[in-house]
DNA sequence: CCCACATTTGCAACCGATTGCAGAAACTTT
DNA sequence: AAAGTTTCTGCAATCGGTTGCAAATGTGGG
């Protein structure tokens, strides 16, 4: 195993100092351009390359993101780690990722690593039950920037980024309401996280909005996993008056929700239109094809790493921006088009 | 913002040496409890935090493990990618990925971030088109253990870990077989890469020991993405004699082909049974239930990473380790059922 | 009380790159 | 040719832990 390089051995070999290797090396304007040339060469002959450790002690900076995220494997998260790790990769930041699976504990734990690693700035979708935001107070206190996306929440030196969700619910809604359903029921995860208390009130306004009644009885909070979507179509099957519409939170639930009606004899869009959230790829093959929310993973994440860079960069400011918000569509298919059946 | 405190901050206050805190904080037994339990208290009081580059300068060690995935948005990877992060994170390790798109230049190009970010070990999965391993071969010179999954390739240094793909694609053949059907197509990948010739192999290895006819134009190679189900099942159409039974190497596009197929008017898994390979959450809504092959992704990722630990930790060796392969099976849905229909 | 031995502690030299400051060298200007 | 600029180069300190070796302290036996 033959060792590693390091400026000390290039200085030695081309009678110049470490010095002005490392500045040659740094394409530092100081160096001659020929004596650059040389050095340039000359590494490349002895199959130099950086210790970051090194660098990185002295610059205390480490070129590194972290990123916090609930679960790596669901379609949308996925999708925005792509688009992270392409942005991230093209800048030359290096991009280290744990998953709370949902779980606040684990969060704070992966949040201490994070810190302990020294990532120069992280990105984080919150887990399900997280209430407090003091894990992340070490970062802010370093003026280390925190960007949330998707799952965020309220702290006045991070940033969020988004998309609307209100309206997008909101849009959801009133199609439902456009295609002739009355009784509208909304499954919904947990109210604590912005996602989806937002996506209630974007359904509560359209209802009002349209002279419909609100009623809590018609609101289903559970995990929105694909099992609580089978639970969901029992709750639904069992009401007394049964609802003409469901918009779900997310496209898991909403599929396998439309299994379980499918299979007790409900017709869709007939019977019930459903809508759901996410246009995950599973919406284009459950039949119908489920009418979802378009909402771009791959964007936001590269959005949100592109933010993240752009603070470490100066070249703007977190506790200055707030909010990105990003643009989502309603993508209308047959599961909720009732008027294509007349 | 506060700056850092450093071993010999602590040091100073305690009026004991920079050497002793450093051991006392690495549970070195050589240091006096009494002295140790100081200066833990001391240590948490001040906030100290351990500066990992300063520690991993010394060490030569990273604590850091590179991956290098096709894509990170698949269900199969975004699996394997959860379990290697459970695993990693339990052991103290960071998992840093990156993802080559399939294409190889991209991969040489992460494998250099790897190995320039000194990694203590790198875990791959390879691209659509890699051939050459020559952009791992700085990993090998520096004895740093490289782990193929999945996408592999024979290297007399590395360990490969994956499934039995041959016996995979025999099962799910010859279940094809098993339920009458006597002109099977086998929808495949690039050949270069194992999983898919293995995977033809496996198909025609069952046809052959079961006196049924293999013929080139039954194999149709093409991405395996959606699109490209699409394009066989059109081709599938356009057959003069049409199959009565088709093995995708994957489930993306056996999904997409058989939509195509079933808007053509074909009746599945009457005039043509398919079968699958991953078991992606997809199988299970399109109509019928996909019968594919149950692909262990979570914990292959957790094998990976598990064994990759094993070799830094010296409890094994990545040159005589060759090959573990895992269990995999094949779940029987209806779109192969032709038997229940009778 | 002295010596052998075990237990603790500290000195000082690393690990490899970066950077403020000073000084040398080369080039202009008068 | 002397003085003033500009362009390059290098010294030496620094970032914060780690570790081989030596020294200090403590313990027990004789």
């Amino acid at each position: 195993m033959e060792k590693e390089t390091t400026i000390y051995d290039i200085a030695k070999r081309l009678g110049v100092s470490p010095t002005t290797v490392s500045r040659a090396l740094n394409d530092h304007p100081a160096v001659n351009k020929n004596t650059k040339q040389k050095i340039y060469e000359k590494a490349t002959q002895m199959g130099y390359r950086s210790n970051m450790f090194a660098s990185n002690l002295r610059k205390q900076r480490t070129n590194t993101i972290g990123l916090i995220v609930p679960r790596l494997n669901s379609p949308f998260q996925s999708s925005a780690i792509a688009g992270m790790e392409k942005v991230a990769n093209e800048a030359g930041y290096n991009l280290i990722i744990s998953q709370s699976l949902e779980n606040v504990q684990k969060e704070i734990a992966n949040a201490n690593t994070m810190f302990n690693s020294r990532v120069d700035g992280l990105l984080v979708s919150l887990a399900y039950n997280t209430e407090s935001l003091d894990h992340f107070e070490p970062f802010i206190n370093k003026a280390i920037p925190v960007i949330f996306y998707d799952r965020v929440a309220e702290h006045k030196s991070c940033t969020n980024i988004l998309i609307d969700n209100i309206q997008a619910a909101y849009k959801a809604t009133s199609h439902l309401i456009e295609q002739g359903c009355k009784n509208i029921v909304h499954i919904s995860g947990n109210l604590n996280r912005n996602v989806y208390s937002d996506r209630l009130k974007g359904y509560k306004y359209a209802l009002i909005d349209n002279d419909l009644p609100f009623e809590d009885s018609f609101v289903i909070t559970n995990t929105l996993s694909e099992e609580a979507g089978i639970e969901a179509a029992q709750q639904i099957l069992a009401m007394d008056s049964k609802p003409d519409g469901i918009f779900v939170s997310n496209d898991t639930c909403a599929v396998s929700c439309m299994k379980t009606l499918k299979q007790a004899g409900m017709s869709i869009p007939k019977d019930i239109a459903v809508v759901g959230f996410n246009n995950d790829p599973l919406t284009r093959v459950i039949e119908p094809n489920l009418t979802t929310i378009d909402y771009p993973g791959y964007e936001m994440g590269e959005v949100a790493a592109r933010s993240l860079i752009h603070f470490l960069n100066g070249l703007s400011d977190v506790t200055i921006t707030n909010t990105i918000t990003l643009r989502s569509d309603l993508i209308i298919r047959d599961s909720s088009l009732k008027s294509k059946l007349s």
